[in-house]
RNA sequence: AGCCCAUUAGUCUAUUGGUUAGGACGUCAGAUUUUCAUUCUGGAAAGAGGGGUUCAAUUCCCCUAUGGGCUACCA
């Protein structure tokens, strides 16, 4: 019988989970998902240097928001833990006295200062099967003038002598690298413990992972984690390795604050109430739902002749996931497609959707008195008619595009164009508006369009202007009868009159004019 | 500097030893709309360069260029 599949998704708590990790997770997840397998979290924490506070929990809050869930590993029980490397140091002893035994590794002695004098004369320096021998390590019999008793000293592999290790990358294919192009890796440091190299080998054997699926970045040091495979003579997993994600600059991404303009987009996934992780922006704060967020990772060069139009949710995914279909080569991420998922995925979903922007909405709207306040129905309403306006789910958002119907215009955005029409036909304007007006007070509401379609073509177009300028302010947004619905006569008619009142000069001021013309 | 990897429009990509090189986002134009958004229709836009192999190359091979990764007591 063919043996479970088991993947792991391995990061290290040196600082918040960003979106090229969380691809990582999420191969591994519709890999593990797909195949019927095993996925684990598993946190390596061997670099004590580096850990950052809070970052563990980071990684699962992110984890938890996506709906990414893990079968085995941190803070989850299994058969394999603990999951985290600082609680596994015994192991990683164990098998280090092996390979002590074996001869396969040795004690080194050289101090930063060595390394750096030995890259000066010699080019292109490595620890190798050619230079180790002149070194101060144990295997220099003739200079050992250290004993390890007395002095610091790390345990690096022995790498074998010209030797071509051969290994086939599921996404990359055949991939051949020569041994004495690569570096006797530490795998222990001075403060006894293990380095990632180390550790990740032997915590993947021991948790029976069957696929490593981890970025590109790690290409050229599988050779090392396959020597180490072949000392011990376990099983060497399949490798899986995935292409960078860039930024626009086709750089690596990095931390950035989010500029639209600039092409700068959020790296991390959500906002954390830790201040020492110091995320300025997440795709959670920006409106960006979980759900787009990863059927953009997914796409991430990938592809596939099923999709018809890039939209997946989780189980579609799942369902197309191969690997025969991720490409190769570095991919720059397209953040303006990644809201256009978003829009389509609130389109799709309006129902959820709805909710969240209702919660949003009241709770906003709870905080201040001066906003005009609505029951349930009408804030439906008011959603319903901003639903198809809005790519990102927050409040400044959400906000901007509906808050005509909580409050008044704070200004009058009136163009050149506009202004000379008004005053061109000031006093017909001016008598249509108060007629308006006029059926407001009669409470005739139902028959005010009607009314204004039979008012002379030329002037409709000014009068829904100004209509529009006078109760949201400018001349973009909503369909204005459907606003005169939400709002109520005293407001409508109030509205108005406050802009006849500020913008007398347009009215009745000639001098305005001759300077306008 | 050495080694490894990649290269189809602005971006993600499809297909193919013979195609008008297809799609999506973006972009531009038109229609709808009182306006904006939505929706619909249409347009522009690509095989890095140079050599081979071949009747025929974007596809196969080589070189160059460009981009990226690794060369840490980091992962």
């Amino acid at each position: 019988m063919k043996n479970k599949i088991r993947v792991r998704f391995a990061p290290s708590p040196t600082g918040p989970l960003h979106i090229g990790g969380l691809r990582t997770a999420l191969y591994n997840y519709l890999f593990a998902k797909k195949n019927n397998g095993t996925f684990i979290l598993r946190i390596e924490d061997t670099d004590k240097k580096r850990l950052i506070k809070n970052s563990k929990k980071y990684i699962i809050d992110s984890l938890k928001w996506c709906k990414i869930k893990y079968d085995e590993g941190y803070k989850k029980k299994g058969k394999y833990g603990p999951y985290i490397q600082s609680k596994r140091l015994n192991i990683y002893k164990k098998y280090l006295k092996i390979l002590i035994k074996k001869k396969l590794v040795y004690f080194c002695f050289d101090n930063k200062k060595d390394i750096i004098k030995y890259k000066k004369k010699y080019k292109n320096f490595l620890y190798n099967s050619l230079t180790r021998k002149k070194l101060k390590n144990t295997l220099n019999k003739k200079k050992i003038f250290i004993k390890k008793k007395f002095k610091k000293y790390v345990i690096r592999i022995k790498t074998p002598k010209n030797k071509n290790i051969i290994f086939y990358d599921k996404i990359y294919g055949k991939i051949k690298i020569n041994t004495n192009k690569i570096d006797d890796k530490i795998i222990y440091r001075s403060d006894k413990t293990p380095t990632y190299h180390f550790a990740n080998v032997i915590d993947d054997y021991l948790m029976n992972i069957t696929h490593i699926i981890r970025g590109k970045e790690w290409i050229y040091s599988t050779p090392i984690h396959i020597i180490i495979y072949n000392y011990f003579k376990w099983k060497i997993p399949i490798y899986i390795h995935l292409p960078l994600i860039l930024n626009n600059k086709k750089q690596k991404i990095s931390k950035r604050n989010f500029n639209i303009k600039k092409n700068i987009f959020p790296i991390y996934p959500i906002k954390s109430k830790y201040k020492n992780l110091k995320i300025k922006n997440s795709y959670e704060e920006i409106g960006i739902l979980p759900e787009s967020l990863l059927n953009k990772l997914l796409l991430l060069g990938f592809y596939s002749n099923k999709i018809n139009n890039n939209i997946l949710n989780l189980k579609q995914m799942i369902k197309l996931f191969t690997f025969k279909n991720v490409n190769k080569s570095d991919i720059i991420f397209n953040y303006k497609k990644l809201c256009w998922i978003n829009k389509i995925y609130i389109k799709n979903n309006k129902v959820k959707i709805i909710k969240k922007i209702f919660i949003l909405l009241i709770n906003k709207i709870k905080k201040k008195k001066k906003y005009i306040k609505y029951n349930n129905i009408k804030i439906n309403k008011i959603i319903n008619l901003i639903l198809n306006r809005i790519k990102l789910i927050n409040i400044k958002n959400i906000w901007n595009v509906c808050k005509y119907f909580f409050k008044k215009p704070d200004k009058y955005v009136i163009n050149k164009n506009l202004k000379k029409k008004i005053i061109n036909f000031k006093t017909k304007i001016l008598f249509y508006l108060l007629k308006i007006n006029f059926f407001y007070i009669k409470k005739k509401k139902i028959n005010l369009f009607k009314k204004i379609k039979k008012i002379n073509k030329k002037y409709i177009i000014i009068i829904f202007k100004i209509l529009r300028i006078s109760i949201i302010g400018n001349l973009k947004g909503i369909n204005i009868i459907y606003i005169f619905k939400i709002l109520n006569n005293k407001e409508i008619i109030n509205r108005i009159n406050i802009f006849i009142i500020k913008n007398k000069k347009l009215f009745t001021n000639t001098k305005f004019r001759k300077n306008i013309i």
